[in-house]
DNA sequence: TAGCGGGCAATTGCATGCACTTTTTGCCTT
DNA sequence: AAGGCAAAAAGTGCATGCAATTGCCCGCTA
C-alpha cells in the first residue's frame, strides 16, 4: 500500500535513515532522551519498521541512541561525567590533529588554511554569527584531514557529532567570535611555523574554553526532554 | 558444529550474532576480504535472515565489516595506508591514556598495576607466550580504565579491536616477551612517579614497536583470503 | 485510600515472503 | 573458438505477519 519507489536514489533506504534521523539528533531537532518509536518513524518516512530497525541498530552501534532490549531506543542520553569526558577527547583529539597537520600539511593545505582563516576575520567584524560558524566548522574539518590519518579523522568526525547537540550553549557568549579568531590565529601560527607542540598546545585550548562554555547549559537540555526515564 | 540450538539467553538475538561475528573477525577466524553470506550466517546461527542483517548493520557502523549495496558483505579490507592510520591511532590512543593514568589513577589501581606488572616477570622468565598474552591485554586493560575517561576508553578499545587481526605477527619475534616487560617497566617507572609525559611517551614507543612487526605480515594475510575482489 | 494482581493494549523481536539487483551459465553469433 | 547476449540462479532489500514481552489500566482487597 505504501511502496513509495520514488525516495532519492542515494544509497539504499537505511543509509538513508541513519543519515535522517543521525542528523536530527546532531542538529538538536531531536532531544536526547526522547522516544524513537519504530512504527512512528517508520510511519514518518513512509518505509516499513524493518530498516528503522536497522537504522536504530546503527546508530546505536554509533552511540548517538540508546536501546534497551524490549523497552524501545531513545536519543542516547549522557551523562554530566560522560560529556565531559566527550569533550576532554575532543581537545586530545583535536591537538593530535593540529600537530600533525603541523607536520604534515602540503604546501597547498597550508596555504587554503591560511587564506580561509584571514578571510574569516572579515565575518568576525561583520559580528555574522551563522557565516562565522560555517567558516569555523569548514577551518576544523581543515585540521582533521591535515593530519593525514584516516583513522583519527574519523574518530575526530565521530566525536564531534556526538558534541554537536551541546555545543549551541556556546552561541551566547558575547564576544565569541573575536576570541575564537584569536585561538585559531595560535593555532595556524603555529602550524605555519611547523612547530608541532605549539599547535597541539594551541588546538587543545580552544576546544578545552569552548567545552567549558557548553557544559553547563548542556544537562538542562536533555532534562527537558527526557523528564521521568531510569 | 553446525546448529547451535540453545545458546544462553543473554541480551537478543542481534547482540548475540554482532558479538559472534565480531569475535570471529577480530580473532582472525574470519579473515579480512571473506564474504559474509546473509542465509549461510542465518542458517549458520540458526535464526533468521533479519538479526543477521542487523548484526552486520551494526558490525559495518564498527568499521568491522564492509557492506556494497546490493552486492553482500565481507571482512572489512583495510588497505596498507589505513592500518598505517590505525596503529599510529593506537599510539598516540595508549599515549593519551598512560598520561592521564600518570595523573589519575588512584592508589589502588596504581598497586595493583604495580603488582601484576612484577608477577608478569615471572612470565617472562618461563617463556609462557600463550599467558603472558593474556597479562599483556590486562595490562593495556588497566591503563585504558585508568584514564578514568569513558569515551577514550570507548575508542581505544574500538581501535584494538580492529587491529587485533594483524597483531598475531608479533608472536613471531624473538625475545620479544623480554623487551615487552622491559617497555611495561617504562611505562610503570613513569607512572608512578606520576609524570605524565614520560608515561605518555613510553606508551608511545612501546606502541610503535609493536606496530612496525606488524604492519609487514599483515597485508600478505588478507589477501590470501580475499584472492579476487575490487 | 493505598497497595496489589490480572488482563488488555501497545510495542518490540524475529521469521517469512516477495520484488529487485547482481552474477552466472549456456547458447547463439561471428 | 571467442565474444556477447539472454535467461536463470543466487542473493540482497524491504514489507508484512505473528509470537513474545512490556507497560498500563482497572478492579479487587485490606
Amino acid at each position: 500500500m505504501s511502496g513509495k519507489r520514488s525516495l532519492i536514489r542515494s544509497g539504499t533506504t537505511v543509509d538513508q535513515m541513519v543519515r535522517a534521523i543521525g542528523d536530527r539528533i546532531v542538529t538538536g531537532f531531536l532531544r536526547p532522551g526522547e522516544k524513537l518509536d519504530e512504527a512512528s518513524l517508520a510511519a514518518r518516512f513512509d518505509v516499513s519498521r524493518t530498516p528503522v530497525r536497522e537504522a536504530l541498530g546503527q546508530l546505536s552501534a554509533m552511540g548517538l541512541v540508546e536501546r534497551r532490549p524490549n523497552r524501545g531506543a531513545i536519543v542516547a542520553v549522557v551523562t554530566q561525567e560522560h560529556l565531559a569526558s566527550m569533550f576532554e577527547s575532543m581537545a586530545e583529539l583535536e591537538a593530535i590533529c593540529a600537530r600533525f597537520s603541523a607536520e604534515r600539511m602540503t604546501s597547498g593545505e597550508r596555504r587554503s588554511l591560511e587564506i580561509e582563516h584571514q578571510a574569516s576575520a572579515r565575518l568576525v567584524q561583520l559580528g555574522a554569527e551563522e557565516d562565522y560558524e560555517y567558516f569555523n566548522t569548514e577551518f576544523h574539518t581543515r585540521l582533521y584531514r591535515g593530519a593525514h590519518n584516516a583513522h583519527i579523522y574519523e574518530m575526530t568526525v565521530m566525536t564531534r557529532s556526538r558534541l554537536a547537540p551541546f555545543r549551541r550553549a556556546q552561541f551566547m557568549l558575547p564576544g565569541r567570535l573575536a576570541k575564537s579568531w584569536q585561538e585559531h590565529d595560535a593555532i595556524v601560527t603555529a602550524i605555519m611555523r611547523g612547530d608541532g607542540n605549539a599547535a597541539g598546545k594551541a588546538a587543545k585550548d580552544h576546544v578545552s574554553i569552548v567545552s567549558e562554555a557548553s557544559a553547563v547549559f548542556a544537562v538542562g537540555d536533555q532534562l527537558r526532554a527526557a523528564p521521568q526515564h531510569q
